[in-house]
DNA sequence: CTATTTCGGCAACCACGTTGTCTAATTTAA
DNA sequence: TTAAATTAGACAACGTGGTTGCCGAAATAG
């Protein structure tokens, strides 16, 4: 009989798999006029949403202080991937949009990833792939996505 | 017909499940005796081995210099995870090897993580489970695990 | 024996997170 | 309506963990 493959594998193929995705998404990207996206944008990306947000909310979003999401706002806006625009409504509130650059990021990272999954899908099978998916989606939250990410990892 | 999930669940539903397991076996290394360790000291503890190596050796395999990599030993040392030794043949090593404390945390991490497998076996099935380890195995490099995790994402 | 390489450590610097404090603006409560 | 509490954003100081550059000591190649 066959054992079982040790448990320490899964959590590693899982991160090779995003890793693989993500390293390929950005080498693409690159080609398509974004070489100075990194793997956190596009999480940053998403968190700012195609309405806007503000850094205070953003920091919310991201799990981090408001400090650091205005610091990494200030970074994208040097990049001209987000812009900041003032709110008529609240005077406090300094709204962050995307920039028509980084609407661009956002629909190529869509149709990248739409490709690479098409790849999967070639050597695994429809099928299997959507199992896997239909499998992942049972074992992990299924509410919302964590957009902490960056200080996940590194933190603390 | 049901139309094939956007692309990007794909990279969201893999990291999310290496989140939950890595969340999960910390929550359970803390019950254990090990609450300070941290999601990169597994890879790091990885990287170093049974056998030792030293700090030079070390920043290769995580593919951060040999000064990082020495501040990284550095501060497990102080958490009594590791230690430095001489090295009777060569006097410049420095050869660092996990303490007891160090082994002690590789021990449960495995069986952690054979648990946390099993409880995924339990909600999938055994089969669906290994296939899904069998395909992420067609779609990420055979070889290596990456060790130079702590790098890759959070680096301009 | 000499030249080159390698190891470990030190210093300076940078990226990016933190907490604390401050001002201004808005909202809530008395 | 006025006073108090909350919220947004910015600034400073700090901690962590990465980087590069440089150094002396030890091993290795010629």
């Amino acid at each position: 009989m066959s054992s079982d493959p040790p448990g320490f594998e899964l959590p590693l193929r899982l991160f090779l798999g995003f890793r693989v995705l993500i390293d390929e998404l950005h080498a693409e990207l690159a080609r398509q006029g974004h070489p100075d996206m990194r793997p956190m944008h596009g999480f940053v990306f998403q968190a700012i949403g195609v309405d806007g947000t503000t850094a205070a909310e953003l920091g919310r979003r991201l799990g981090v202080s408001k400090q650091a999401a205005g610091k990494t706002v200030d970074a994208l806006e040097r990049l001209g991937y987000v812009e900041r625009g003032s709110d008529p409504h609240d005077a406090r509130r300094k709204v962050v949009r995307l920039t028509e650059h980084g609407v661009d990021s956002l629909v190529r990272s869509a149709r990248i990833f739409d490709e690479l999954r098409a790849r999967w899908a070639e050597t695994l099978g429809e099928e299997r792939l959507r199992a896997l998916e239909a499998d992942l989606r049972k074992v992990t939250p299924p509410d919302a996505f964590p957009l902490d990410v960056p200080g996940w990892f590194g933190g603390h």
